[in-house]
RNA sequence: GCCGGCGUGGUCUAAAUGGCAAAGACGCGAGUCUUAGAAACUCGUUAAUGUGAGUUCAAAUCUCACCGCCGGUACCA
């Protein structure tokens, strides 16, 4: 053992042992229980960033934690490979896509084995790779023979800068996901996957994991999907010439409505610009009519200003629609407010209890009518016909001014009004839903291609399963000139092809699949990586999934995790998997972002905006800062005044660290044990480099000191049985009385370590055991003796606390730890081939002999008691009355109570 | 606007179930070592629950209002 530690020696040495080994492979064994720690997948952008780093360190702790405790654990790591940034660094450089993923892949798969990340490597999936994406392909074909994937002409959202189409998840907000441009539409044909199919399990089934997912991820899963009930109600439309009622079908416009229990309120009926019965009636309109109905439809292909509210915009069509509960003939009119996508498309505007009706009717001098009372006020709109309402009033009430329905509840009134709509033939109740089925053509070289035949004379045929998988071509030269069509539409040797069915020549879908597809499995793919014939072996994943612990960035909440949730169901229903969901546990870890600085560089095109950002880097950046560390002014080099926020850390926005650089200067152990400690694993990390010196004087005070005990530590006789026992457990010590007090007190410190070490680690708090640790190690450096002169009991108590501060280290800093723990047991092979166990703790050792109470008298404190941990509530209660500090506060005083906190404190309540 | 979450020393943070507000680290100060600085080590560090009310014997913790920050969301009928 040399004198100092050396992070970079003792860390290339083990990362070569644990690779020559195997270490961390892992195989079914029926004999242990499985753990499965999985962290989402990087995508090989070329580096690491700390971002994953945190993440990975976060997964490698728990998988060690749960490899100590017995279980056998699949620790596996993988590459979200396809997508954009590979096809842009096709375009731009001329780099073939495939080379630059694998050389990104070469890369970072050495900066996380320098790191130390106990992977098992073996299992290691590329999403590019053919023998991977076949079986996208694979599932895609399923999903078209059991009708959840088919072909539709929609508007896609499209994002001009990166050329791509997008989901409605990708492209929430108005604003691309990934570039953060705003998003425009286009007419495209598309395949889709039935998502909706699936909306009530999705929704349901969260019931299943609601105690092991964050509550906010799940809320966002239910805010996306968006279940409403509700009812449709059909109104029938008159033509304003002939007035005649008419009996087709085709004249009726359905609305949904949630509140059917305010249509005696209905003023008028509003209509998206798109509603085919605008279509239908378009010749009839007036120009300037027909000229705003188009100004709307134009203006919903703007951006859409995330602050700015849009002022509600409509024009009456002239058309009219009758009540069918009033029989009241209601204006048809086209408002910007209503979403062709959304439910039917149209709505009943009931301005007194919706706020959008009523700023519509407000603007546009609409009748508004109350239809709604306050229970208590029910009797007095009765009388009154019209109200002037100052606002709606949408809460539920008591219906008036609704002929037979007045004076039932809303809740009643909704029953009842949707019964009576069905039994007339004119509605029916109706669930409508958020959530739309999933897109996952894109127009992109760099996907796996959609396994799909054009054939004159068969139409769409699948390929068949023995084709796959349908390769991209090798040498693709792709250019800068697209616009809307797949680059592999300009490959013939690609797209033609033979039907499979009939065997003419026919033409290859040219379309690849959304990358969330190949993020949909991964994880089972893991259990079974080299499997030719399937996704994954049924048997095998069943001994390995549902994942134990999933970790990642809470900004997948709704894509990745709602599509996986879905793939699960799908597979279930294929027969893959027997459960519905694939993750039990779900942990959110916070982003680690940085102090950035930026200019505002106005953009000439839209002067009205403010610009965009030009980052400067921190380095370069002059800051002034108050006492409390808050930035006062920031002044680039050139004098210009910079703006500045804290923002996730990135190469473009110049405040990112380099994960290479630090584990060089502090060693990998020290990094993640910094990363872990620095906040808990949910909170954002603000990165501050000063703190990590602190992780590295730990590890070297912990060296120092077994440095310092080397030769008592691996001495045989100072342990009954040697560290090769599967378990060092209180059982085989020498009986807690013997040894001095000071052994004694290191023995319990040791104990109540282990005791709190492994509570949080069962809780997924990370940051606390590093201080638990350090505490322990603080207590080592208490410990008044020098091995020259200890006794038994002390290098006993000695050997213990130290063994245990090793083993709880090795989920922090696996390196440092493999390497002291060879010098106790005398042996390189390692903690796992030594079958070393985390230690457990005995509550008889971790019990302090004696506890201190504290008195308060009227809630204040007062004194302190020393007692027994036995002592019962009476007995303190006694000590406390006797306590003389407690009598000079309690002296000619009625003592009105007395509270004891069994084993905590005692409050005495005393008047006068 | 709406919906969540958070607010503890100079900083990051800790305190099952309401029960002694500070354990850990950073920073800072002094010292040892050193030609000096850095590193390392040793010792020290007066100081805090955003504001206001309420519930309670007792509130960082529960309730209400306000202030501030962060995140989500955007006319979903």
């Amino acid at each position: 053992m040399d004198e100092k530690y050396f992070a970079q020696k003792i860390e290339d040495k083990w990362q070569t042992k644990w690779r020559e080994t195997g270490a961390f492979e892992a195989d079914v064994d029926d004999t242990k229980p499985k753990f499965y720690a999985l962290e989402m997948l990087p995508y090989p952008s070329g580096n690491l960033h700390m971002g994953h780093v945190r993440n990975y360190s976060i997964g490698d702790a728990l998988a060690w934690y749960k490899r100590l405790k017995g279980f056998n654990v699949l620790h596996p790591i993988g590459w979200d490979s396809f997508g954009q940034p590979a096809e842009d660094a096709a375009i731009k450089r001329g780099a073939n896509p495939r080379d630059w993923t694998e050389a990104n892949i070469q890369h970072m798969t050495g900066q996380l084995q320098r790191l130390g990340l106990s992977y098992d490597w073996s299992r290691q999936m590329a999403a590019h790779r053919p023998d991977y994406y076949k079986f996208d392909q694979w599932f895609f074909i399923k999903m078209y023979e059991m009708g959840l994937a088919y072909k539709k002409k929609t508007q896609v959202n499209w994002c001009e800068t990166d050329k791509a189409v997008l989901s409605n998840e990708q492209a929430s907000g108005g604003l691309c996901w990934r570039c953060g441009n705003p998003v425009t539409k286009r007419d495209l044909e598309q395949w889709f996957l039935k998502t909706t199919n699936y909306a009530d399990q999705l929704l349901d089934d969260m019931a299943e994991i609601e105690t092991g997912w964050a509550e906010k991820v799940l809320k966002r899963q239910r805010d996306w999907i968006g279940r409403s009930e509700g009812a449709f109600v059909d109104f029938e439309v008159q033509s304003p010439k002939s007035k005649v009622r008419s009996s087709d079908s085709s004249d009726r416009i359905k609305v949904f409505t949630t509140r059917i229990d305010t249509i005696y309120g209905a003023n008028a009926i509003v209509v998206a610009a798109e509603h085919p019965i605008v279509e239908a009636n378009y010749e009839h309109f007036s120009d300037e009519t027909k000229v705003i109905i188009e100004n709307i439809k134009a203006d919903k292909l703007k951006v859409t200003d995330h602050d700015a509210e849009i002022e509600k915009e409509g024009v009456d069509t002239g058309l009219e629609a009758v009540n069918p509960f009033s029989g009241e003939e209601l204006p048809i009119w086209v408002g910007n407010y209503v979403m062709i996508e959304y439910g039917t498309g149209a709505v009943m505007s009931v301005p007194a209890h919706d706020e959008r009706d009523f700023e519509f009717a407000r603007k546009y001098h609409l009748p508004i009518r109350q239809v709604i009372s306050e229970p208590h006020l029910a009797h007095e709109h009765h009388q009154m016909q019209t109200m002037s309402l100052e606002q709606a009033f949408t809460d539920y009430g008591v219906l008036v001014h609704s002929d037979n329905w007045n004076g039932k509840t809303s809740d009643d009134a909704k029953k009842a009004m949707t019964e009576y709509a069905v039994k007339h033939g004119f509605g029916e109740g109706a669930t409508t839903y958020r959530l739309r089925d999933w897109g996952i053509s894109r127009q992109r070289f760099w996907g796996a291609p959609i396994p799909v035949v054009y054939c004159e004379k068969c139409g769409i045929v699948p390929e068949k399963y023995e084709n796959l998988p349908i390769e991209l071509p090798q040498n693709m030269v792709l250019s800068d000139d697209i616009a809307g069509t797949s680059p592999l539409a300009k490959d013939e040797n690609f797209v033609n092809t033979v039907c499979p069915n009939c065997g003419e020549p026919a033409k290859r879908e040219t379309d690849t699949m959304d990358t969330f597809v190949d993020s949909c499995w991964y994880y089972f793919r893991y259990t079974d990586p080299q499997n030719g014939d399937l996704p994954f072996d049924p048997k095998v994943a069943e001994y390995w999934t549902p994942v134990d612990q999933y970790i990642g960035g809470d900004d997948h909440a709704v894509m990745h995790l709602i599509y996986t949730r879905f793939w699960t169901k799908v597979m279930r229903d294929i027969g893959l998997v027997k459960f519905n969901e694939p993750v039990k546990r779900l942990l959110t870890q916070g982003m680690v972002v940085g102090e950035t600085f930026f200019d505002m560089i106005p953009n000439p095109e839209e002067p009205e905006s403010a610009g965009k950002r030009q980052y400067f880097p921190p380095s370069s950046v002059t800051v002034e800062r108050d006492a409390k560390g808050k930035i006062i002014s920031a002044k680039s080099a050139d004098g210009i005044v910079l703006k500045s926020a804290i923002e996730r850390m990135s190469k473009s926005k110049g405040n990112g660290v380099d994960p290479d650089e630090m584990v060089e200067i502090y060693g990998a152990d020290a990094s993640r044990l910094f990363v872990l400690f620095a906040a808990p694993a949910e909170n954002e990390l603000v990165w501050n480099e000063s703190g990590i010196e602190g992780t590295t004087r730990f590890l070297q005070r912990v060296w120092r000191f077994v440095h310092k005990w080397q030769a008592k530590l691996s001495e045989p006789s100072a342990v009954v049985d040697g560290l090769n026992s599967t378990n060092s457990n209180a059982n085989e010590n020498p009986p807690a009385t013997t040894g001095g007090s000071d052994s004694r007190k290191l023995r319990q410190k040791t104990h109540q370590s282990i005791k709190r070490v492994t509570e949080n680690f069962e809780s997924l708090q990370f940051n606390t055991p590093v201080a638990a640790l350090m505490e322990l190690s603080n207590a080592l450096y208490d410990f008044k003796g020098e091995p020259e002169t200890a006794s038994d009991a002390d290098v006993f108590a000695i050997r213990e606390a130290v063994e245990s501060l090793i083993l709880m280290l090795a989920p922090f800093a696996p390196h440092a730890a493999e390497e002291l723990y060879s010098v106790l047991v005398g042996n390189e092979n390692g903690m796992l081939a030594n079958r070393a166990r985390f230690p457990e703790f005995s509550a008889e050792l971790a019990k302090s002999d004696e506890i201190e109470i504290p008195v308060q008298i009227n809630g204040k404190l007062r004194s302190r008691l020393i007692a027994s941990p036995e002592a019962s509530n009476d007995e303190l209660q006694k000590m406390a009355l006797e306590d003389e500090k407690v009598r000079e506060w309690t002296n000619g005083k009625e003592i009105v109570k007395v509270v004891v906190v069994p084993k905590r404190l005692v409050n005495i309540v005393v008047k006068g």
